[in-house]
DNA sequence: ACCGACGGGACAACCCGTTATT
DNA sequence: AATAACGGGTTGTCCCGTCGGT
């Protein structure tokens, strides 16, 4: 556990408990007393730290959450060719998933899913989270078009979207099945597309 | 409303409420007392109609969302051409979607994510209709196929998986972004892809 | 106690249970729980009936405190001349005051004074409630001074707050000390200063 | 603010924070949290000056309130006849009444009314306070009476009594009704009274 | 003298389900 | 078929006080 009166570990513990939970129950379920129970810390100890469950929430999305995520989607460029490293990057993913990782979906979205019509806190969040990740593969395609690296035709902003949106599905998707094979085809299929956008 | 002692109407109106409660706020965070106010329906009338509140979650999802998701997906074969057909309609959707509904996002995704790990019923459920959808479409891929409309490497089961996640990957992205052109460029790649597959 | 499902009575008890709770401790310190369980009745009764503390503190003071309160300062005019009416509803008011009931107050005055600048319900309220008290008196006042029965200087409205002040000055004054005594002697100081008004 | 290492200051500062939030929200309400924040004091030197709530709140009661209460109703002795300085005291605190101050009403009396019958120590604070009071002006009206400038029917206790009663109970009208001119006229009434007293 | 992390009880509000009744 | 009174558990929040440390 955490060593007495280090606050900053108290917190820490906190926030990884929290994010356990709402990794499995989502926000709303995710209640106070599981966490308080299953953190092994008092009521008092959270709203020293939290002012209140949003704010926890939000710290979880932040700090846990969207942290994971941008790190998963950092796209490695070791290679010369953007398009061949985001292919690459898609293979380890698909290499790496596991069917309980899986099973569980993205953190960031399944909040985002839950939250985003209910909360302005996550709408805002998820909205910058997502335009992030988007400019930064756009980006990557747009060097790529500079250096003739693939077809003039394409629209780097529009591909970000789609590789985004293609690669959330597919978790959707995995974790309503529980289906590892749909997963990495779908991923499969995604490469393949990229591959067409080569020159 | 309903005409008094008219129960079939009765349920259809509980049903209708509680599913619009549900596509704004998701599955827990409906509750009964808003339903029964906003259908000004007693207590007892609702649970004459339905066990408790998951079984009339499960009629909301099986009689209201699969219901018309199933419609949404019902891609037309007027075409000849399976391909152009599966572009067409993702044209269609493209032109028909507007801000108001993207932003609420697909319900049978909404409820799907918030409730895969908690409920088995819903579970069950969310799993069955995607693989409905997605044997629909492989289904239309692999006569395409045998007619030599679609090249030969093409794995039915993993295009049309892929299909459902791009298109479920959009909504979520323009639900998140309230974006309608991210969503529609995001179809218009997808088109782009189907196309490359005709022979 | 209260017979099953008959809802007036619960209500009504759940009411009488609040009321005395909020006379020994005001309405901050009179908890629900201690209320549901002096009323051994359920949280689901309570708020079946009342929407929430505040709705059933203003139900309290306007069924309960309002109109027993109205009751008290309901002069008898039995007597032709509104000044001898007035004293000898002082004089018995007087004459009924017991320690107990001295040493609790006025709930009106004592709610009044914790909520007036917290709630503005309970300040209209309690605005209304004493305008309704000085006006009453104030028509009393006036006829008695067409009637040539008072002084002309006499200004109705200002002697009917004076009136009421005093009055509530004394259940302070005694409410404070316990003292049967103070409170008697202020009130036959009033009822000496009515009598300088007469003609 | 007080400079670091003050211990006097830091308590006087305390102890003023406190007193302002126990002025508009009374005892119960003035929460420990608020008072902290308000004054950017920690909780360690709360709890280092002050035993608990109670005892800070009897040290703002004894130290503020009754202080500023007693200083107030230090009727000067100026004049040589004692109810012609009454009754200009009572035109004094007429004239320098505002809305503000009418709006909060007395201090000590807010108090009082909350925690008498709750708390023996306010109600011991609140006794000995208003039995102080009384006593200054009976010995007043027992000289006047002595040097034969009232009548000698007046009863000093009475009068007394009859005076902080009618005081205390204008104020609580002009707060419950935030009006200037009732409170003004009430006391008017009491000069009026008092000069009927006079032989 | 002062700081702040923490303990833990209490509070109002909400919510789903049951049941007596018509 | 439908009504509404009622049961009772759970939730998030707040709040006072303690205690290890500086």
């Amino acid at each position: 556990m955490s060593p007495p009166r280090d606050p900053e570990s108290t917190r820490r513990h906190l926030l990884e408990v929290s994010a356990e939970e709402m990794r499995f129950k989502g926000y709303k379920a995710a209640s106070l007393a599981d966490i308080l129970n299953k953190a092994k810390v008092s009521k008092g100890a959270l709203y020293h730290h939290f002012a209140n469950k949003q704010e926890l929430g939000y710290a979880v999305f932040d700090e846990i959450f969207v942290r994971e995520f941008l790190a998963d989607w950092d796209v490695p460029m070791s290679n010369t060719d953007p398009i061949d490293a985001v292919c690459q990057w898609i293979t380890e993913m698909s290499e790496q998933a596991t069917r309980e990782k899986l099973q569980q979906g993205c953190p960031v979205c399944n909040i985002a899913t839950e939250m985003v019509s209910l909360d302005e806190g996550f709408r805002d969040r998820t909205q910058i989270m997502f335009d992030t990740l988007r400019s930064r593969i756009a980006v990557m395609l747009s060097t790529a078009k500079l250096n003739g690296q693939v077809k003039q035709v394409v629209v780097p902003e529009s591909v970000s979207s789609f590789i985004v949106a293609t690669v959330q599905g597919a978790m959707m998707q995995g974790k309503y099945g529980r289906d590892l094979e749909t997963f990495k085809a779908i991923l499969r299929c995604l490469a393949d597309y990229l591959t067409t956008l080569k020159t």
